[in-house]
DNA sequence: GCTTACCTTAAATCAACCTTAAGAATTAAT
DNA sequence: ATTAATTCTTAAGGTTGATTTAAGGTAAGC
Protein backbone atom coordinates (compact mmCIF):
# COMPACT_ATOMS: atom_id res chain seq x y z
CA UNK A 1 0.00 0.00 0.00
CA UNK A 2 1.68 3.64 -1.05
CA UNK A 3 1.08 6.53 0.49
CA UNK A 4 1.96 10.08 -0.22
CA UNK A 5 2.90 12.05 2.74
CA UNK A 6 2.62 16.15 2.48
CA UNK A 7 4.09 18.26 5.57
CA UNK A 8 6.17 20.91 5.51
CA UNK A 9 7.66 20.28 8.89
CA UNK A 10 10.68 18.02 8.93
CA UNK A 11 10.34 16.63 12.47
CA UNK A 12 6.81 15.49 12.30
CA UNK A 13 7.64 14.37 8.32
CA UNK A 14 9.79 11.89 9.97
CA UNK A 15 8.22 10.51 12.91
CA UNK A 16 5.45 9.75 10.06
CA UNK A 17 7.27 7.87 7.72
CA UNK A 18 8.93 6.17 10.66
CA UNK A 19 5.64 4.99 11.75
CA UNK A 20 4.31 4.53 8.32
CA UNK A 21 6.56 2.40 6.91
CA UNK A 22 7.23 0.07 10.23
CA UNK A 23 3.60 -0.50 9.31
CA UNK A 24 4.27 -1.91 6.09
CA UNK A 25 2.97 1.35 4.03
CA UNK A 26 5.30 2.31 1.40
CA UNK A 27 5.34 6.19 1.84
CA UNK A 28 6.66 9.14 -0.29
CA UNK A 29 7.37 12.49 1.87
CA UNK A 30 6.72 15.52 0.18
CA UNK A 31 7.24 19.06 1.55
CA UNK A 32 4.73 21.63 0.22
CA UNK A 33 1.74 22.03 -1.77
CA UNK A 34 3.09 22.21 -5.58
CA UNK A 35 5.33 18.77 -4.52
CA UNK A 36 1.96 17.39 -3.23
CA UNK A 37 0.05 18.16 -6.24
CA UNK A 38 2.49 17.09 -8.76
CA UNK A 39 3.24 13.76 -6.96
CA UNK A 40 -0.45 12.67 -6.47
CA UNK A 41 -1.12 13.42 -9.84
CA UNK A 42 0.99 10.13 -11.16
CA UNK A 43 -2.23 8.07 -10.21
CA UNK A 44 0.49 5.62 -7.62
CA UNK A 45 -0.22 6.10 -4.41
CA UNK A 46 -3.19 4.41 -2.78
CA UNK A 47 -3.76 7.64 -0.27
CA UNK A 48 -2.86 10.86 0.61
CA UNK A 49 -2.11 12.79 3.66
CA UNK A 50 -1.78 16.75 3.34
CA UNK A 51 -0.96 18.89 6.16
CA UNK A 52 -3.27 22.00 5.80
CA UNK A 53 -0.27 24.47 6.61
CA UNK A 54 2.23 24.36 3.48
CA UNK A 55 4.61 26.41 1.86
CA UNK A 56 3.65 27.46 -1.89
CA UNK A 57 0.08 25.63 -1.54
CA UNK A 58 -2.03 24.80 1.52
CA UNK A 59 -3.29 21.46 1.90
CA UNK A 60 -7.45 22.55 0.74
CA UNK A 61 -6.06 23.95 -2.19
CA UNK A 62 -3.67 20.99 -3.55
CA UNK A 63 -7.55 18.83 -2.39
CA UNK A 64 -9.82 21.01 -4.08
CA UNK A 65 -7.69 20.96 -7.36
CA UNK A 66 -6.98 17.26 -7.60
CA UNK A 67 -10.55 16.70 -7.27
CA UNK A 68 -10.96 19.33 -10.17
CA UNK A 69 -9.10 16.70 -12.29
CA UNK A 70 -11.50 14.28 -11.34
CA UNK A 71 -8.72 11.87 -9.19
CA UNK A 72 -10.37 9.75 -6.42
CA UNK A 73 -7.85 8.93 -3.94
CA UNK A 74 -8.76 8.90 -0.49
CA UNK A 75 -7.24 12.08 1.16
CA UNK A 76 -6.76 12.70 4.71
CA UNK A 77 -6.50 16.34 6.50
CA UNK A 78 -3.39 17.12 8.85
CA UNK A 79 -5.05 20.10 11.16
CA UNK A 80 -3.51 21.65 13.72
CA UNK A 81 -5.78 22.63 17.18
CA UNK A 82 -5.69 26.00 16.58
CA UNK A 83 -7.52 24.91 12.51
CA UNK A 84 -10.03 23.43 14.19
CA UNK A 85 -12.78 25.56 12.30
CA UNK A 86 -11.64 24.76 8.76
CA UNK A 87 -11.68 21.03 9.47
CA UNK A 88 -15.38 21.35 8.06
CA UNK A 89 -14.16 23.13 5.33
CA UNK A 90 -11.66 20.41 4.61
CA UNK A 91 -14.81 17.89 4.49
CA UNK A 92 -16.52 19.99 1.75
CA UNK A 93 -13.66 20.51 -0.42
CA UNK A 94 -12.89 16.54 -0.54
CA UNK A 95 -11.23 15.48 1.85
CA UNK A 96 -12.45 11.80 2.93
CA UNK A 97 -11.24 12.73 6.62
CA UNK A 98 -8.95 14.75 8.92
CA UNK A 99 -6.98 14.71 11.97
CA UNK A 100 -6.45 17.14 14.71
CA UNK A 101 -2.78 17.54 15.65
CA UNK A 102 -1.33 16.09 18.44
CA UNK A 103 -2.68 12.33 17.25
CA UNK A 104 -2.22 9.15 18.36
CA UNK A 105 -0.48 6.77 15.79
CA UNK A 106 -2.53 4.19 16.90
CA UNK A 107 -5.95 6.41 15.45
CA UNK A 108 -3.60 7.34 12.59
CA UNK A 109 -3.35 3.74 11.05
CA UNK A 110 -7.41 2.47 12.26
CA UNK A 111 -8.16 5.76 9.91
CA UNK A 112 -6.29 4.69 7.51
CA UNK A 113 -7.38 1.26 7.09
CA UNK A 114 -10.62 2.47 7.16
CA UNK A 115 -10.26 4.74 4.51
CA UNK A 116 -8.40 2.26 1.73
CA UNK A 117 -11.17 -0.12 2.85
CA UNK A 118 -13.86 1.86 1.56
CA UNK A 119 -11.51 2.89 -1.46
CA UNK A 120 -11.37 -0.83 -2.25
CA UNK A 121 -14.69 -1.45 -1.82
CA UNK A 122 -16.01 -0.83 -4.90
CA UNK A 123 -19.25 -2.13 -6.24
CA UNK A 124 -17.74 -4.25 -9.37
CA UNK A 125 -15.91 -7.09 -7.46
CA UNK A 126 -14.64 -9.31 -9.84
CA UNK A 127 -12.39 -8.74 -12.87
CA UNK A 128 -12.77 -10.25 -16.03
CA UNK A 129 -10.35 -10.60 -19.24
CA UNK A 130 -10.86 -13.39 -22.01
CA UNK A 131 -12.25 -16.48 -20.26
CA UNK A 132 -11.12 -15.76 -16.54
CA UNK A 133 -12.45 -14.30 -13.61
CA UNK A 134 -10.60 -13.08 -11.06
CA UNK A 135 -12.96 -12.34 -7.92
CA UNK A 136 -11.39 -9.69 -5.63
CA UNK A 137 -13.32 -11.04 -2.35
CA UNK A 138 -12.33 -14.18 -1.69
CA UNK A 139 -8.78 -14.11 -4.02
CA UNK A 140 -10.56 -16.85 -6.16
CA UNK A 141 -9.29 -17.37 -10.19
CA UNK A 142 -11.93 -18.48 -12.18
CA UNK A 143 -11.19 -20.65 -15.24
CA UNK A 144 -13.47 -23.01 -17.24
CA UNK A 145 -10.87 -25.58 -15.73
CA UNK A 146 -11.90 -24.95 -12.17
CA UNK A 147 -11.13 -22.18 -9.30
CA UNK A 148 -8.02 -21.22 -7.73
CA UNK A 149 -7.03 -19.62 -4.60
CA UNK A 150 -4.10 -17.08 -5.10
CA UNK A 151 -1.74 -15.92 -2.32
CA UNK A 152 -1.66 -12.51 -1.64
CA UNK A 153 1.53 -11.57 -3.99
CA UNK A 154 -0.11 -13.91 -7.19
CA UNK A 155 -3.25 -12.01 -6.16
CA UNK A 156 -2.09 -8.68 -6.20
CA UNK A 157 -0.10 -9.10 -9.16
CA UNK A 158 -2.34 -10.69 -11.37
CA UNK A 159 -5.32 -7.78 -10.24
CA UNK A 160 -3.25 -5.48 -11.32
CA UNK A 161 -2.60 -6.60 -14.80
CA UNK A 162 -6.43 -7.52 -15.01
CA UNK A 163 -7.36 -3.72 -13.96
CA UNK A 164 -4.99 -2.47 -16.35
CA UNK A 165 -5.92 -4.21 -19.93
CA UNK A 166 -4.19 -4.15 -23.16
CA UNK A 167 -1.10 -1.93 -20.80
CA UNK A 168 2.52 -3.11 -20.74
CA UNK A 169 3.86 -2.95 -17.09
CA UNK A 170 7.71 -3.09 -16.86
CA UNK A 171 9.06 -5.37 -14.13
CA UNK A 172 9.80 -2.44 -12.15
CA UNK A 173 6.43 -1.01 -11.98
CA UNK A 174 4.67 -4.38 -10.80
CA UNK A 175 7.76 -4.17 -8.05
CA UNK A 176 6.95 -0.90 -6.94
CA UNK A 177 3.41 -1.61 -7.23
CA UNK A 178 3.31 -4.92 -5.58
CA UNK A 179 5.87 -4.91 -3.19
CA UNK A 180 6.61 -1.09 -2.40
CA UNK A 181 9.74 0.90 -2.56
CA UNK A 182 10.73 0.13 0.63
CA UNK A 183 11.35 -3.69 -0.04
CA UNK A 184 15.14 -4.86 -0.37
CA UNK A 185 14.94 -7.94 -2.81
CA UNK A 186 15.50 -8.95 -6.01
CA UNK A 187 13.07 -7.84 -9.19
CA UNK A 188 13.88 -11.46 -9.97
CA UNK A 189 10.98 -11.91 -7.31
CA UNK A 190 8.16 -10.63 -10.28
CA UNK A 191 9.54 -13.71 -12.60
CA UNK A 192 9.31 -15.75 -9.89
CA UNK A 193 5.82 -15.07 -9.10
CA UNK A 194 4.65 -14.49 -12.77
CA UNK A 195 5.29 -18.05 -13.12
CA UNK A 196 3.20 -19.33 -10.53
CA UNK A 197 0.71 -17.45 -11.83
CA UNK A 198 1.29 -18.88 -15.24
CA UNK A 199 1.01 -22.17 -14.05
CA UNK A 200 -2.06 -21.55 -12.45
CA UNK A 201 -3.90 -20.25 -15.40
CA UNK A 202 -3.30 -22.95 -17.47
CA UNK A 203 -4.37 -25.23 -14.51
CA UNK A 204 -7.71 -22.96 -14.61
CA UNK A 205 -8.08 -23.65 -18.10
CA UNK A 206 -7.57 -20.04 -19.03
CA UNK A 207 -7.48 -19.10 -22.92
CA UNK A 208 -5.09 -15.95 -21.58
CA UNK A 209 -1.65 -15.82 -21.02
CA UNK A 210 1.38 -13.30 -19.47
CA UNK A 211 3.00 -11.97 -22.62
CA UNK A 212 6.53 -11.14 -22.39
CA UNK A 213 7.93 -8.19 -24.22
CA UNK A 214 11.41 -8.37 -23.93
CA UNK A 215 13.23 -5.19 -22.38
CA UNK A 216 9.32 -3.83 -21.85
CA UNK A 217 7.34 -5.55 -20.09
CA UNK A 218 4.29 -7.68 -19.48
CA UNK A 219 0.59 -7.80 -20.41
CA UNK A 220 -2.16 -10.11 -20.49
CA UNK A 221 -3.03 -11.14 -24.33
CA UNK A 222 -5.84 -13.02 -25.16
CA UNK A 223 -4.20 -17.15 -26.73
CA UNK A 224 -5.86 -18.05 -29.56
CA UNK A 225 -4.56 -21.33 -30.43
CA UNK B 1 -22.93 -4.88 15.38
CA UNK B 2 -20.96 -1.37 15.74
CA UNK B 3 -22.60 1.60 17.35
CA UNK B 4 -20.89 5.22 17.50
CA UNK B 5 -21.88 6.91 20.21
CA UNK B 6 -21.18 10.30 20.76
CA UNK B 7 -21.79 12.15 24.18
CA UNK B 8 -19.70 14.92 25.57
CA UNK B 9 -20.34 13.92 29.28
CA UNK B 10 -18.12 11.62 30.55
CA UNK B 11 -19.87 9.33 33.07
CA UNK B 12 -22.79 9.41 30.94
CA UNK B 13 -21.06 7.79 28.64
CA UNK B 14 -19.18 5.39 30.23
CA UNK B 15 -22.62 4.23 31.11
CA UNK B 16 -24.02 3.87 28.21
CA UNK B 17 -20.97 2.06 26.48
CA UNK B 18 -20.83 -0.20 29.54
CA UNK B 19 -24.39 -1.11 28.65
CA UNK B 20 -24.00 -1.42 24.55
CA UNK B 21 -20.93 -2.91 24.94
CA UNK B 22 -22.82 -5.76 27.81
CA UNK B 23 -25.02 -6.41 25.32
CA UNK B 24 -22.98 -7.44 22.44
CA UNK B 25 -22.84 -4.37 20.50
CA UNK B 26 -19.27 -2.78 19.56
CA UNK B 27 -19.07 0.81 20.40
CA UNK B 28 -17.06 3.50 19.67
CA UNK B 29 -16.96 6.65 22.19
CA UNK B 30 -16.67 10.16 20.87
CA UNK B 31 -17.11 13.55 22.77
CA UNK B 32 -17.99 16.29 20.55
CA UNK B 33 -19.66 16.73 17.54
CA UNK B 34 -16.58 17.40 14.96
CA UNK B 35 -15.14 14.01 16.07
CA UNK B 36 -18.61 12.46 15.58
CA UNK B 37 -18.81 13.54 12.17
CA UNK B 38 -15.48 12.41 11.17
CA UNK B 39 -15.61 9.19 12.29
CA UNK B 40 -19.61 8.55 10.84
CA UNK B 41 -18.02 9.08 7.56
CA UNK B 42 -16.22 6.48 7.82
CA UNK B 43 -19.26 4.60 7.33
CA UNK B 44 -17.97 1.87 9.72
CA UNK B 45 -20.79 1.68 11.83
CA UNK B 46 -24.97 0.46 11.66
CA UNK B 47 -25.94 3.19 13.78
CA UNK B 48 -25.30 6.69 14.95
CA UNK B 49 -26.02 7.89 18.66
CA UNK B 50 -25.54 11.65 18.77
CA UNK B 51 -26.83 13.85 21.83
CA UNK B 52 -27.90 16.89 21.29
CA UNK B 53 -25.85 18.77 23.43
CA UNK B 54 -22.11 18.56 22.63
CA UNK B 55 -19.23 20.66 22.49
CA UNK B 56 -17.47 22.39 18.98
CA UNK B 57 -21.19 20.87 17.04
CA UNK B 58 -24.53 20.41 17.85
CA UNK B 59 -26.10 16.93 17.26
CA UNK B 60 -28.42 18.73 15.04
CA UNK B 61 -25.79 20.09 12.62
CA UNK B 62 -24.03 16.56 12.70
CA UNK B 63 -26.82 15.09 11.46
CA UNK B 64 -27.53 17.68 8.92
CA UNK B 65 -24.02 17.42 7.47
CA UNK B 66 -23.99 14.13 7.62
CA UNK B 67 -27.23 13.82 5.45
CA UNK B 68 -26.11 16.46 3.00
CA UNK B 69 -23.24 13.58 2.13
CA UNK B 70 -26.13 11.34 1.28
CA UNK B 71 -25.05 9.31 4.13
CA UNK B 72 -28.06 7.06 5.32
CA UNK B 73 -26.96 5.79 8.56
CA UNK B 74 -29.75 5.44 11.41
CA UNK B 75 -29.75 8.15 13.84
CA UNK B 76 -30.61 8.24 17.57
CA UNK B 77 -30.84 11.90 18.85
CA UNK B 78 -30.56 11.79 22.82
CA UNK B 79 -32.32 14.85 24.59
CA UNK B 80 -32.81 16.14 27.99
CA UNK B 81 -36.06 17.27 29.03
CA UNK B 82 -35.32 20.96 28.49
CA UNK B 83 -34.91 20.35 24.88
CA UNK B 84 -37.94 18.69 24.35
CA UNK B 85 -39.44 20.62 21.96
CA UNK B 86 -36.12 20.45 19.71
CA UNK B 87 -37.03 17.18 18.94
CA UNK B 88 -38.99 17.71 16.23
CA UNK B 89 -36.28 19.85 14.73
CA UNK B 90 -34.11 16.84 15.04
CA UNK B 91 -36.10 14.31 13.22
CA UNK B 92 -36.80 17.04 10.65
CA UNK B 93 -33.23 17.25 10.03
CA UNK B 94 -32.80 13.61 9.12
CA UNK B 95 -32.55 11.98 12.65
CA UNK B 96 -34.68 8.41 12.68
CA UNK B 97 -35.83 8.64 16.21
CA UNK B 98 -34.96 10.03 19.45
CA UNK B 99 -34.62 9.38 23.80
CA UNK B 100 -35.24 12.26 26.14
CA UNK B 101 -33.43 11.75 29.09
CA UNK B 102 -33.36 10.07 31.46
CA UNK B 103 -34.48 6.75 29.75
CA UNK B 104 -34.49 2.89 30.80
CA UNK B 105 -31.55 1.16 29.34
CA UNK B 106 -34.21 -0.91 28.08
CA UNK B 107 -36.05 1.19 25.79
CA UNK B 108 -32.65 2.70 24.86
CA UNK B 109 -32.19 -1.30 23.63
CA UNK B 110 -35.72 -1.34 22.31
CA UNK B 111 -35.38 1.44 19.91
CA UNK B 112 -32.00 0.88 18.76
CA UNK B 113 -33.31 -2.95 17.69
CA UNK B 114 -36.00 -1.43 15.90
CA UNK B 115 -33.62 1.02 14.01
CA UNK B 116 -31.41 -1.74 12.65
CA UNK B 117 -33.98 -3.48 11.87
CA UNK B 118 -35.23 -2.26 9.67
CA UNK B 119 -32.20 -0.60 8.56
CA UNK B 120 -31.06 -3.85 7.08
CA UNK B 121 -34.97 -4.64 6.29
CA UNK B 122 -35.09 -8.48 8.03
CA UNK B 123 -37.82 -9.67 10.04
CA UNK B 124 -35.94 -12.56 10.88
CA UNK B 125 -32.87 -12.02 13.29
CA UNK B 126 -30.77 -15.42 12.69
CA UNK B 127 -28.21 -15.78 10.47
CA UNK B 128 -27.87 -18.93 8.30
CA UNK B 129 -24.45 -20.69 6.57
CA UNK B 130 -24.16 -24.05 5.72
CA UNK B 131 -26.15 -25.88 8.45
CA UNK B 132 -25.30 -23.76 11.14
CA UNK B 133 -27.41 -20.66 12.55
CA UNK B 134 -26.48 -17.59 14.30
CA UNK B 135 -29.31 -16.16 16.63
CA UNK B 136 -28.65 -12.44 17.12
CA UNK B 137 -31.18 -12.54 20.02
CA UNK B 138 -29.55 -14.51 22.48
CA UNK B 139 -26.12 -15.38 21.06
CA UNK B 140 -27.18 -19.17 20.24
CA UNK B 141 -25.03 -20.71 17.77
CA UNK B 142 -26.80 -23.30 16.36
CA UNK B 143 -25.73 -26.80 14.76
CA UNK B 144 -27.12 -30.35 14.10
CA UNK B 145 -25.19 -31.44 17.27
CA UNK B 146 -26.55 -28.59 19.80
CA UNK B 147 -26.60 -25.31 20.54
CA UNK B 148 -23.64 -23.39 22.51
CA UNK B 149 -23.97 -19.64 23.79
CA UNK B 150 -21.41 -17.47 22.30
CA UNK B 151 -19.77 -14.70 24.61
CA UNK B 152 -19.89 -11.47 23.33
CA UNK B 153 -16.62 -11.01 21.23
CA UNK B 154 -16.83 -14.77 19.81
CA UNK B 155 -20.53 -13.91 19.09
CA UNK B 156 -19.60 -10.56 17.32
CA UNK B 157 -16.62 -12.28 15.17
CA UNK B 158 -19.00 -15.09 13.58
CA UNK B 159 -21.75 -12.27 13.06
CA UNK B 160 -19.28 -10.17 10.84
CA UNK B 161 -17.87 -13.50 8.80
CA UNK B 162 -21.82 -14.66 8.68
CA UNK B 163 -23.03 -11.06 7.56
CA UNK B 164 -20.34 -11.47 4.84
CA UNK B 165 -20.25 -15.30 3.49
CA UNK B 166 -17.53 -15.75 0.77
CA UNK B 167 -15.71 -12.08 1.29
CA UNK B 168 -12.20 -12.62 2.81
CA UNK B 169 -11.80 -10.47 5.86
CA UNK B 170 -8.68 -9.68 7.25
CA UNK B 171 -7.52 -9.59 10.67
CA UNK B 172 -7.46 -6.06 10.99
CA UNK B 173 -10.51 -5.37 9.67
CA UNK B 174 -11.97 -7.95 11.70
CA UNK B 175 -10.00 -6.19 14.41
CA UNK B 176 -11.36 -2.67 13.88
CA UNK B 177 -14.92 -4.35 13.75
CA UNK B 178 -15.11 -6.23 16.61
CA UNK B 179 -12.43 -4.52 19.55
CA UNK B 180 -13.25 -0.75 18.07
CA UNK B 181 -10.97 2.17 17.33
CA UNK B 182 -9.97 2.49 21.06
CA UNK B 183 -8.85 -0.59 21.60
CA UNK B 184 -5.21 -0.77 22.97
CA UNK B 185 -4.53 -4.93 22.90
CA UNK B 186 -2.44 -6.43 20.06
CA UNK B 187 -4.26 -8.28 16.85
CA UNK B 188 -3.06 -11.60 18.29
CA UNK B 189 -6.75 -11.41 19.74
CA UNK B 190 -8.20 -11.82 17.15
CA UNK B 191 -6.63 -15.09 16.30
CA UNK B 192 -7.39 -16.56 19.87
CA UNK B 193 -10.99 -15.91 19.61
CA UNK B 194 -11.08 -17.74 15.80
CA UNK B 195 -10.13 -20.17 17.35
CA UNK B 196 -12.49 -20.68 20.12
CA UNK B 197 -15.37 -20.09 17.37
CA UNK B 198 -13.58 -23.12 15.49
CA UNK B 199 -13.54 -25.56 18.54
CA UNK B 200 -17.46 -24.48 18.93
CA UNK B 201 -18.06 -25.29 15.25
CA UNK B 202 -17.10 -28.40 15.77
CA UNK B 203 -18.83 -28.70 18.73
CA UNK B 204 -21.91 -28.03 17.19
CA UNK B 205 -21.03 -30.38 14.32
CA UNK B 206 -21.21 -27.41 11.68
CA UNK B 207 -20.64 -28.42 8.06
CA UNK B 208 -18.88 -24.69 7.85
CA UNK B 209 -15.19 -23.79 8.96
CA UNK B 210 -13.22 -20.66 8.52
CA UNK B 211 -10.60 -20.78 6.16
CA UNK B 212 -7.63 -19.05 6.42
CA UNK B 213 -6.01 -17.15 3.68
CA UNK B 214 -2.24 -16.39 4.59
CA UNK B 215 -1.88 -12.75 4.03
CA UNK B 216 -5.00 -11.91 3.21
CA UNK B 217 -7.89 -12.76 5.81
CA UNK B 218 -10.72 -15.45 6.70
CA UNK B 219 -13.67 -16.23 5.34
CA UNK B 220 -16.61 -19.01 5.79
CA UNK B 221 -16.46 -21.98 3.87
CA UNK B 222 -18.73 -24.78 3.51
CA UNK B 223 -16.95 -28.15 4.18
CA UNK B 224 -17.74 -31.04 2.04
CA UNK B 225 -15.71 -33.60 3.16
C1' DG C 1 28.17 -17.82 -30.25
C1' DC C 2 27.74 -14.74 -26.68
C1' DT C 3 25.40 -11.86 -23.66
C1' DT C 4 21.64 -10.83 -20.99
C1' DA C 5 17.00 -10.79 -19.90
C1' DC C 6 13.89 -13.76 -18.37
C1' DC C 7 11.98 -18.61 -16.76
C1' DT C 8 11.34 -22.48 -13.63
C1' DT C 9 11.99 -25.35 -9.79
C1' DA C 10 13.09 -26.41 -5.37
C1' DA C 11 14.81 -25.52 -0.94
C1' DA C 12 15.15 -22.25 2.95
C1' DT C 13 13.28 -18.87 5.70
C1' DC C 14 10.46 -16.30 8.51
C1' DA C 15 6.42 -13.98 9.72
C1' DA C 16 1.75 -15.17 10.09
C1' DC C 17 -1.00 -17.85 12.30
C1' DC C 18 -2.72 -21.61 15.80
C1' DT C 19 -3.41 -23.45 20.20
C1' DT C 20 -3.24 -23.91 24.97
C1' DA C 21 -2.83 -22.15 29.32
C1' DA C 22 -3.02 -18.99 32.88
C1' DG C 23 -4.02 -14.73 35.09
C1' DA C 24 -7.33 -10.61 35.27
C1' DA C 25 -11.65 -9.05 35.22
C1' DT C 26 -16.25 -9.41 35.14
C1' DT C 27 -20.57 -11.73 36.13
C1' DA C 28 -23.49 -15.09 38.29
C1' DA C 29 -24.61 -17.92 42.15
C1' DT C 30 -24.90 -19.02 46.87
C1' DA D 1 -20.48 -10.68 51.07
C1' DT D 2 -18.16 -14.62 49.34
C1' DT D 3 -17.50 -17.81 46.26
C1' DA D 4 -17.87 -19.92 41.89
C1' DA D 5 -18.15 -19.52 37.05
C1' DT D 6 -17.55 -17.33 32.91
C1' DT D 7 -15.27 -14.36 29.84
C1' DC D 8 -11.52 -11.47 28.26
C1' DT D 9 -6.86 -10.76 27.39
C1' DT D 10 -2.00 -11.72 27.29
C1' DA D 11 1.81 -14.74 26.90
C1' DA D 12 4.40 -18.41 25.11
C1' DG D 13 5.68 -22.09 22.27
C1' DG D 14 4.71 -24.58 18.16
C1' DT D 15 3.46 -25.04 13.31
C1' DT D 16 2.96 -24.00 8.61
C1' DG D 17 2.92 -22.38 4.16
C1' DA D 18 3.51 -18.14 1.53
C1' DT D 19 7.34 -15.69 0.35
C1' DT D 20 11.86 -15.24 -0.90
C1' DT D 21 16.36 -16.66 -2.29
C1' DA D 22 19.28 -19.29 -4.93
C1' DA D 23 20.67 -21.80 -8.77
C1' DG D 24 20.59 -23.71 -13.13
C1' DG D 25 18.20 -23.37 -17.51
C1' DT D 26 16.11 -21.19 -21.86
C1' DA D 27 15.62 -18.15 -25.56
C1' DA D 28 15.82 -13.56 -27.72
C1' DG D 29 18.63 -10.16 -29.82
C1' DC D 30 23.01 -8.74 -31.44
Amino acid sequence: MRILLAEDEKSMSKALTAILTKNNYSVDAVFDGEEALSYVTTGDYDIAIFDVMMPKMDGFEVVRQIRAKGITIPVMMLTAKSQVDDKVEGLDLGANDYLTKPFESKELLARIRVLTRTATSTVDNTLRFGNIELNRSNFELKGPAGSIKLPAKEFQLLEYLMANPGVIMSSEKLFDKVWGLDFDGDISIVWTNLSYIRRKLVQAGADVKIKTSRNAGYMLEQDND
